[in-house]
RNA sequence: GGCCCGUUCGUCUAUCGGUUAGGACCUCAGGUUUUCAUCCUGGAAAGAGGGGUUCGACUCCCCUACGGGCUA
């Protein structure tokens, strides 16, 4: 039945791709293997160098195996323009943005799609680990994201931001399998990617120190290191009797605003703007009882703030906010009008345990309030939200 | 100028006349993770310096160098 259908696969060079592509075969398609080369700059990535030449390989030779048509497109152009500068510019602002979320919207479901398309493909096809559904709502056909069959490999979330156009055109076939059946099946098949690791780091690029790959635009940058106490008097405010919802939500989705005299100098950095709340690692400070943790960068100070250990107050809030222009809905069935709400389930990071949640819509944006306390939310990254196991939406973290 | 205390991994510290001188934090490496992070495992890392006493001293004594209390 899926005989006329042409399906172009975005062959990575890695197991998951390989057998989305076999099993769109076994399902009837005519399959084209693509190889997207987004990145050539090997200079700032750990380990071994030129990870995209034998991606590139591994994905030709599997397209051999397969017997399927196999190209290579070059869109580094656009990945740089895309994400490249887009995470350059938000790590500059103080934001802490996720680029792979933003390379699907961009690269893999925009201009990938689109030079499928022109290739006069019926669909585009990846290895994600995520599932497509459809349903008929108000007599309208409406597709589904809906979250891998494999609860550890669950990659829904770095498709938080997709339109009903691109799921429309877009097929998910190994949604269905865990991550060892892939295997297996790729080990059947005696695919040379079957033993493959599994990609780290980001997206097309790999494995980077952040603080050296953001020096090729964002200039170190002395600053000092301040530890607030965890008994500081501003974690003490005591509620405030809320006169409406929207008050209150406005005061949860409040962050603190710290100077440097609210507590003491502790170290210096090379810029606050390499560093990211929740943050651990890097700061180089001792000597303390508990590790210290990011709970705040002022890069207009050139200022991190930190608290001592994981418990810390200054870690913890229940309330976020989004813009109404970084604000998404995968189903516009579901869109909230302002004062609606929707109780949902949401994670602000990849592979996060979902969290209840209630979302507040507002004639500015939308309000996410969980019920529980949520430790590093963090401005730039999204909050994606889930009815069962189904992405309904998701936005940028203000 | 006299009299009394302190000096241990990068940091904060524990211990002891015979120990692989312990821990935490930092750092490094590996693991988990298609973002940033988190998380897990492991490694490296110390007795201010010089003399004694002792079979043996980081530990006891003395002196030299940097940090605290009385006298004036």
């Amino acid at each position: 039945m899926n005989t006329n259908k042409r399906v172009i696969v975005g062959l990575s060079g890695g197991v998951d791709s390989s057998v989305a592509a076999y099993l769109l075969q076994q399902q009837g398609y005519e399959v084209i293997g693509l190889f997207m080369k987004n990145w050539h700059d090997d200079s700032v990535i750990i380990s071994n160098e030129c990870p995209w030449v034998e991606d590139s390989n591994d994905a030709m030779l599997v397209a051999e195996k397969l017997n399927i048509p196999f190209q290579v497109v070059d869109l580094s152009e656009q990945y740089k323009e895309r994400i490249v500068n887009y995470m350059f510019h938000e790590y500059k602002i103080g934001r802490t943005p996720n680029p792979d979320v933003l390379c699907n919207r961009e690269i893999k479901f925009d201009v990938f799609l689109k030079i499928a398309l022109e290739l006069g493909a019926d669909f585009v096809a990846t290895g994600h680990y995520c599932r497509k559904g459809i349903t008929t709502i108000n007599n309208i056909e409406t597709y589904q994201l809906l979250a891998g069959k494999d609860g550890n490999k669950d990659q829904s979330y770095f498709l938080c931001q997709l339109s009903q156009e691109q799921l429309s055109k877009t097929l998910f076939p190994i949604g269905e399998l865990t991550k060892p059946e892939v295997r297996k099946i790729a080990t059947e098949l005696d695919l040379v990617t079957a033993d493959k690791k599994d990609s780290q780091g980001l997206c097309f690029i790999g494995k980077v120190r952040l603080p050296e790959f953001l020096q090729q635009k964002l200039q170190p940058k002395e600053g000092v290191i301040v530890t607030i106490a965890k008994d500081a008097p501003m974690y003490n405010k005591t509620l405030p009797k809320f006169k409406h919802k929207l008050e209150e939500l406005e005061f949860l989705a409040t962050k603190y605003v710290y100077h440097k005299s609210d507590g003491k100098v502790v170290g210096k950095h090379q810029g606050a703007h390499y560093f990211t709340k929740g943050q651990r690692k890097g700061l180089a400070v001792g000597g303390t009882k508990e590790p210290l943790f990011v709970i705040e960068t002022d890069v207009i100070e050139n200022i991190i703030y930190t608290g001592e250990g994981k418990n810390h107050p200054g870690l913890y809030r229940r309330c976020l906010f989004i813009t109404n222009n970084e604000l998404h809905f995968i189903r516009p069935d579901l869109a909230l009008k302002p004062k609606e709400t929707l109780n949902v389930l949401a994670r602000i990071r990849y592979r996060q345990p979902l969290e209840k949640a209630v979302l507040h819509k507002t004639k500015d944006g939308l309000f996410v309030l969980f019920d529980n306390m949520q430790s590093a939310i963090t401005e730039g990254q999204f909050v994606a939200w889930y009815i069962g196991d189904e992405l309904v939406g998701s936005g940028v973290i203000s």
